[in-house]
DNA sequence: TATTGTTATACTCTATAACTATA
DNA sequence: TATAGTTATAGAGTATAACAATA
């Protein structure tokens, strides 16, 4: 075999595929995940685990749905993502005082030192991502980029 | 209800979420999928697949695994996609010359078309999407951050 | 009537392991 | 022995619809 040179990883045509954002981002964002279930592979949790933590953990008592809201994604999902959080008693549920409906979410202690640590690994390796950036300048530019185009409509 | 003012959607406090490239990417990337389903919701294809037909489209010729390899995806994954494109007559395995084990992969005169119509409709809401963006020059030096922020390692 | 949390469900995407036929 | 395509399978993520309790 190779008798004549295949087309290997290096010399392949991307096309269009060059010039999308969309698909750009997708690239980058794997790439982001990837790197965070390496560092946070022992913690037991997920990007989106962390996420629901960093909304609860900067405001205290927000219902299920408010929270799904502000992530962007469905109530439903909340429902495992929140059982999975407080049977590792890092968050919990307490009755809403108004609202006998809903329930208000707040960290454990042990669920605020969780966190705190989990920051400072993701924080870690963000950092070392953001060495692609020539300045700190530039990263803050990239963000806003970024937060323009989650919001952007057609 | 609501004689205490709720934290709504609009003072939520992201707290690190608001400084974490991962973060941001995955925002940017959930809208433009979103996007991409919006215009290319009749054509049956997904962001996946329309990379596959891409890569098809300017590497005539590859195999399954080289596809894979280079959309960074598992060969398995490869079997469903190309199923799904063959039988709509997009793309065709054909028997490989020096290698019985594998295909090669070829657009058919339809798939090429169909491809060229999908790359006008994606472009054309790229383009509108790159609207948040101030000029071609940012838009380049965007692409080519995302670039070096899909590969870069800890 | 509308909303909260929940359940059931389903669909996509992704990854792993094992099999077969070839190399 | 190693590789290409395949299959089975399982996990995560996401979304929809419907229900009970409550507003």
């Amino acid at each position: 075999m190779q008798d004549h040179p295949k087309k290997s990883d290096q010399n392949i045509d991307f096309g269009v595929l060059d010039e999308f954002l969309g698909y750009r981002l997708r690239r980058a964002q794997m790439n982001f995940f990837a790197k965070f279930g390496e560092v946070c592979d022992d913690l037991g949790i997920s990007p989106g685990l962390f996420a629901v933590l960093a909304i609860v953990d900067r405001n205290p008592g927000l219902t299920q749905t408010a929270v799904a809201q502000a992530l962007g994604n469905d109530r439903s999902a909340m429902v495992a993502a929140v059982d999975k959080l407080e049977g590792k008693k890092l968050l919990e549920r307490r009755p809403a005082a108004n609202d006998r409906r809903s329930y208000a979410l707040f960290m454990t202690e042990e669920g605020t030192a969780f966190f705190a640590n989990a920051v400072e690994r993701v924080s870690c390796y963000e950092n070392e991502m953001a060495k692609c950036l020539e300045s700190d300048k530039e990263k803050q530019w990239l963000l806003d980029m970024l937060e323009r185009l989650a919001h952007k409509s057609l």
